[in-house]
DNA sequence: TCTGGGGTCCTAGGACCC
DNA sequence: TCTGGGGTCCTAGGACCC
């Protein structure tokens, strides 16, 4: 097997469908623990965010398949996974058969290793879309052809298996929305190619909540409207689902009979930033939400700055009991890198919760600007600039257009607020 | 599923402008 | 003067995703 040359034989020259295949790692967290602590495979493993070892606070992270075989499901309250699989006591000398180890999220860790698999994608591929730590995108259009495409997604498969150590789920299939189902319909260590002509079919027999951006809400919705897969979805009548659904409903109608024209287009900047977290009860005193609020507005300029990135607006979340999300916001005349400001408008602004029990509260930047053109990204194989045509080379232009306007509002704002701009 | 953290995109109303 | 149409920006909330 060639790992450095990606590309197979047997593509035309003529361009021929798009070729779309989707990477999403399985079990990725759990995965990252046992690569640094083998004798955690085969065992049930759960990773928990917001969980210290020992402690019993937190939500579950990721599950590893043993794991869930007790129940234990990724979102659940750590303490509800305790009552499932109880804790290991990885210092007794014959340890409890049906209990699981237990590891706090360790994200640095895992970017590490996402930037190893990442790096193979991008040698794999000439266009990728990163989702998430644990899922991208990738046009591989150029690199092969569909009478080798499985054996083109099993090459990408085993390169990161065997230069990683971690598994991914492959999809290929000729839209975006195929490649991702077709990557979940086989998980763990799937690959699944669905063909040009086939993607209708392999949705029909699908509930609608495995589509692509059917949630709860929307799934009851269908529900009640008698549809419940994804063959029913692609059966009903378009004009009622944009009656119900606005154009959302046109875009899951069309997925489901295959439709879908995005292409693969690179990772661009983020849109926002943001820190939020939970209190372990309500908190009604004024004070503790500024101190909560003070930390987080730091850590937000902090990762801000890190990235190079400018914000416009600012603003905080304020979760109430039983669970309804509040948010404000404000925007400033001009883009600023303020760590002061952040905390002096985010506290302003959660004044307005003085008097209410909160129970989680958040800091968040928004309407970013990435002056420098690339980002101060950490740690990565660094291909943001390049290949980025499309979205970054037309905001290159705009920006060109209107620098004069911009640098006279940065001046107003440096004039304005005269602390941190140089 | 009584709920953790970090995101994206869409909608809708109001302000404001021409 | 009681009434247009079009556009943009801002804010708040909602749904969804991993």
């Amino acid at each position: 097997m060639p790992s450095g040359d990606a590309t197979l034989p047997g593509v035309d020259d003529e361009r021929p469908d798009q070729i779309v295949l989707h990477v999403d790692m399985d079990c990725f967290y759990a995965a990252c623990e046992r690569l640094r602590e083998p004798q955690l495979r085969g065992e049930p493993l759960v990773v928990g965010m917001g969980y210290e070892p020992g402690d019993d606070i937190g939500a579950v992270a990721t599950a590893s398949y043993e794991a869930r075989e007790y129940g234990v499901e990724s979102a659940m309250a750590i303490s509800e996974a305790l009552d499932r699989l109880p804790r290991l006591d990885e210092d007794a000398a014959d340890p409890d058969e049906s209990a699981g180890y237990y590891r706090p999220v360790d994200l640095d860790f895992y970017q590490s290793v996402a930037a190893e698999v990442k790096a193979i994608l991008h040698d794999c591929a000439d266009t990728v879309r990163e989702v998430s730590i644990d899922e991208a995108y990738l046009d591989v259009t150029d690199r092969t052809g569909w009478e080798v495409a499985e054996g083109f997604g099993r090459h990408v498969k085993n390169r990161i298996e065997r230069e990683v150590g971690v598994v991914a789920s492959v999809g290929v299939a000729p839209t975006l929305s195929a490649a991702k189902v077709a990557s979940d319909y086989d998980k763990p260590d799937g690959l699944v190619v669905i063909e040009p002509g086939e993607v209708a079919e392999f949705f029909a027999p699908l509930s609608v909540e495995e589509v692509h951006g059917v949630g709860p809400v929307t799934a009851r919705t269908l529900r009640e409207l008698g549809i419940e897969t994804a063959g029913d979805l692609a059966a009903a009548d378009p004009h009622e689902l944009v009656d119900r659904f606005g154009d959302r409903g046109r875009e899951l109608y069309d997925r489901a009979r295959g439709a879908d024209t995005r292409e693969v287009t690179p990772t661009g900047d983020p849109k926002s930033l943001s820190r939020e977290s939970a209190f372990a009860d309500a908190v009604e005193d004024p004070e503790r939400k500024r101190e909560q609020v003070r930390a987080l507005a730091e850590a937000v300029a902090t990762r801000a700055q890190s990235k190079g990135a400018l914000y416009r607006t600012i603003g905080v979340k304020a979760v109430t009991p039983p669970y309804d999300v509040n948010t404000r916001e404000r925007s400033l005349p001009g883009p600023i890198d303020d760590a002061d400001l952040i905390e002096e408008i985010a506290l302003e602004l959660i004044a307005e919760f003085d008097d209410d029990r909160v129970r989680k509260v958040g800091v968040r930047v928004s309407n970013l600007e990435f002056p420098s053109g690339e980002q101060a990204r950490l740690g990565g194989w660094d291909q943001d600039t390049e290949g980025d045509d499309s979205e970054a080379a037309g905001r290159q232009a705009e920006s060109t257009t209107d620098d004069p306007d911009r640098s006279a509002l940065a001046d107003d704002r440096s004039g304005q607020s005269s602390l941190t701009d140089f």
